[in-house]
DNA sequence: GCATCATTTTCGCATTCATCGAAATGAGAT
DNA sequence: ATCTCATTTCGATGAATGCGAAAATGATGC
């Protein structure tokens, strides 16, 4: 929530000259339709942009593990692991279950690792 | 390039109980093999990762746009659109075109905005 | 109760990121 | 060449992120 009007300022750049109001106004209103689900999407892949977190959910494709068994897999403190797990968690990506003194995560569904693997084709298909 | 060996230490908690070294050492292997693609997947994600970012794309879903029309779309400066286009263009995900003092950005290609779509129809598809 | 152990939370630190205003760049037009 | 203007780059700032160390939590067993 910062900046804002720096756009009405009366000695700005590119005031009329190259920028068409009604194809403006146009984008905007089309803007305007999803706008809501954006900042949902957007945190979506926040959660997916780091490769801890990409791992932790790599590991856990085909079973369910302990914090401390991911925390060996990852090479990453136990603190660290149960961090990135705890966001993974309350993004509802993950199922936490409790047994005694350990906890076993796994994935809430096999949907996520689609979505991911249908974005790893995108990047393949590239050239470079 | 920080951390590293806070797991070998000799009085670190969970060093025998909890961990099943077979089981571990499969997984890492697993993971292994997929490890070299993981980085750039999460910088692909890290770049949708920003709701600014994304209405960038959807506004140029059908249409070529410059600079200027973008900021003003985003309500932003042009300096802070300028800089996030660069991200964009520097991925590889936007096509730049000069013409004359103008410069007109489009998508390099319609799968990327297909990729977005399928994800969010992932996020649609949940109940919460 | 007390000790132990797996996990979580708190805290501090270093790094990265988004945004801004201002200065620099580069392409017309005069 | 000089002026103008769209765009890019630079420098600074505040916010967010990833991590580890240490303290707190919560469950087990004596």
């Amino acid at each position: 929530m910062r900046h804002s009007r720096a756009l009405n300022k009366p000695r700005d750049v590119c005031d009329i000259p190259c920028f068409d109001p009604a194809k403006v106004k146009r984008l905007r209103a089309g803007l305007a339709r999803n706008e809501a689900y954006l900042p949902e999407l957007a945190e979506f892949y926040k959660l997916l942009g780091n490769t801890t977190r990409l791992k932790i959910l790599l590991a856990l494709e085909n079973t369910e593990l302990c914090v401390c068994d991911i925390a060996h897999v990852l090479g990453l403190s136990i603190a660290a692991t149960s961090h990135q797990l705890k966001l993974l968690h309350t993004g509802n990506w993950l199922h936490k279950r409790d047994d005694g003194k350990m906890v076993y995560y796994r994935l809430q569904s096999a949907d996520l690792l689609k979505a991911v693997k249908g974005d790893l084709k995108l990047l393949a298909a590239r050239a470079g």
